[in-house]
DNA sequence: TGACTGACTCTAATTACCAGAGTTAGCTTT
DNA sequence: AAAGCTAACTCTGGTAATTAGAGTCAGTCA
């Protein structure tokens, strides 16, 4: 298994990256995302080698992000594509791509790649918004506070991030300040989002 | 250096997670981000080890995205906090949450992290909007295309994007449909966004 | 017959990762 | 004064993953 732990890490953060797998997975599914479907054209877009893609195109399909189909029958053939599950990682290449055109590692000619409504054909881009209103929220105004399904390490987490300009995390109430974190040792037990 | 070729990669996706370097250092990150600032805090907070730890603090100090201060002398005593170029990654992680919850791995309690508007403490969550007039854009209406970035490689693999249903590549022209990828095995002299 | 395609698997060398012990420098407790 | 503690690391040895590249297999095409 890949860097063990994971799986049982309840954060969303720490699941969706584990269920990627790496980096080249990632890769992959950028791909697949854009619509490559075939291992060859796989593996030279993406410049990994044969035992990573096959590799990564097994634990992507186990993990339900790609679908693996046969189109021919006579020599067996096959190719990928994204699930259900892995189009809702076009959010993560969306983010991906605009914090790379903030760094401008576009050098100065632009992002390489565009995301753009179809309809119109105008460049789109990620904005923050209220979940109910989808009135805009600014940047400075981002908190984050633990959520329902927060547990201990969570909570102990979100307890030492101060109050800082810097910082994002606010506070509902400032209760217990210290104190050792909980399981300080066992993330295996864990159940974090 | 790790997994050779991510940096000269012409793909926003690929620079952005080739400077964070893996998915250790982007929990790290996340930590960072929530306000945590030692390093004893970071390693218990994300269970890494303390070599890894050491080593990615490196790395992301090196790729500017975290900043090593000295807080204290008598013993020279440092903190860790990311710098607004390592901020920009909020965007990241609002992204992995909005999918982790998306797929219900917080099971049914909600979500372990929660992102909110600090003035309102109402939730927020990402939008795809028109760039200019802040529109919002259904899913299904989401297409890419090669921005002015966009190199060789780029245009070869959106040009493999067959125009189905499921895919989200547009193409502006449809020019020559074939032909072999253009340096099929030269990933180091490459360059696009 | 010979070349070619697609989707892999295999091999050997290199590189990364892990748990855990050890280090340094000063402070605090007995 | 010796022992223990804290913070921020570094080192070690063993296990596991990654790499480049060669090889395989079933069938098609010229």
């Amino acid at each position: 298994m890949r860097s063990k732990g994971f799986e049982g890490m309840a954060c969303s953060i720490a699941a969706v990256m584990g269920a990627i797998g790496d980096r080249w997975a990632l890769l992959i599914m950028r791909d697949l995302l854009l619509g490559i479907r075939r291992y060859d054209d796989l593996r030279q877009s993406s410049g990994v080698t044969n035992a990573t893609l096959s590799d990564r195109l097994k634990l992507l399909t186990e993990n339900g992000l790609v679908e693996r189909r046969q189109y021919q029958t006579r020599p067996e053939r096959f190719e990928y594509q994204p699930t259900e599950k892995g189009r809702d990682l076009n959010l993560l290449m969306q983010a991906l791509v605009q914090i790379g055109d903030q760094w401008n590692l576009s050098s100065l000619e632009g992002p390489p790649l565009d995301f753009i409504d179809r309809r119109t054909g105008h460049g789109v881009k990620l904005m923050t918004v209220d979940r109910e209103t989808s009135e805009p929220v600014e940047r400075d105004q981002l908190g984050v506070r633990p959520g329902r399904g927060a547990d201990a390490l969570m909570t102990w987490r979100l307890s030492r991030g101060p109050e800082r300009a810097d910082a994002l995390v606010i506070r509902s109430d400032r209760s217990q300040d210290a104190g050792p974190p909980p399981v300080p040792d066992d993330h295996s037990s864990a159940s974090n989002p």
